[in-house]
DNA sequence: AAAATATATTCAAGTGGACGAATATTATGG
DNA sequence: CCATAATATTCGTCCACTTGAATATATTTT
């Protein structure tokens, strides 16, 4: 008989989300502003479909949220809480050092990266 | 080209750890005491085999260690900021309740809940 | 040293995630 | 309304995780 008194399947969801390196990068992009597919493409040199299908997965969770704007789609993070969870586990890992991505990036096109001009 | 700063591997391992219902009821007894194996079975109501099973991933990754004690194996959290992992996983979600799990199982005659007397 | 108790390990079948390839969808510009 | 750009979805294969069943190991007791 099994005696749980808790429900631990929305935790263990929410993990199983953060369990893969390509999903956390995207989060460390979105960590200071909301950002296309094509530059996550950029900064990540991941292709495409592969960035849309991560990010599916994390908006399946509510982790993201999709913003459209002409042709792009900018994401942002919808509940920053999330970055609590983020750094906890960086502490638990030892790891100090916190990359921060820059406000644009040379090798992107997109909007909010070449609005300089 | 892939132009990720950072290595997210180590975060992804220690979420994967953590993406297991089983295992993080296992981690919620631990919270307040060491608990053997069969205390854990008692208390969640799986079997003796699949707990060792879930100890072992907890064990590889570094969360918990053992501590032999003739007959029994008491297990405790050896990295207790993990909880602070768990607790923002929670915050993120909305649930408010932590269930805190009594010292004593009247179901468990592991050496802990059985020495009155 | 054999039996009993507590725990660990191995094995195997079923399942779901990872990810490349191809294709579909949506919106803008001509 | 057709072409193009940006993004999304579907499909298929491969591999890792899950979990039950069986078995092994370690320790104490007799």
């Amino acid at each position: 008989m099994a005696k749980r008194k808790y429900n631990y399947d929305p935790q263990a969801k929410l993990f199983k989300t953060l369990m893969h390196p390509a999903r956390l990068a995207i989060l460390d992009v979105l960590r200071t502003r909301e950002a296309c597919v094509c530059h996550l493409e950029a900064a990540l040199g991941y292709r495409q479909a592969y960035i849309s299908q991560q990010l599916m997965e994390l908006r399946k969770n509510g982790i993201v949220e999709p913003r459209r704007d002409g042709l792009n789609i900018f994401y942002r993070v919808s509940k920053p809480y999330i970055f609590s969870v983020l750094d906890s586990a960086r502490t638990v890992l030892g790891e100090e050092t916190q990359f921060t991505w820059p406000e644009t990036l040379p090798s992107c096109d997109c909007p909010h990266c070449s609005q300089q001009e």
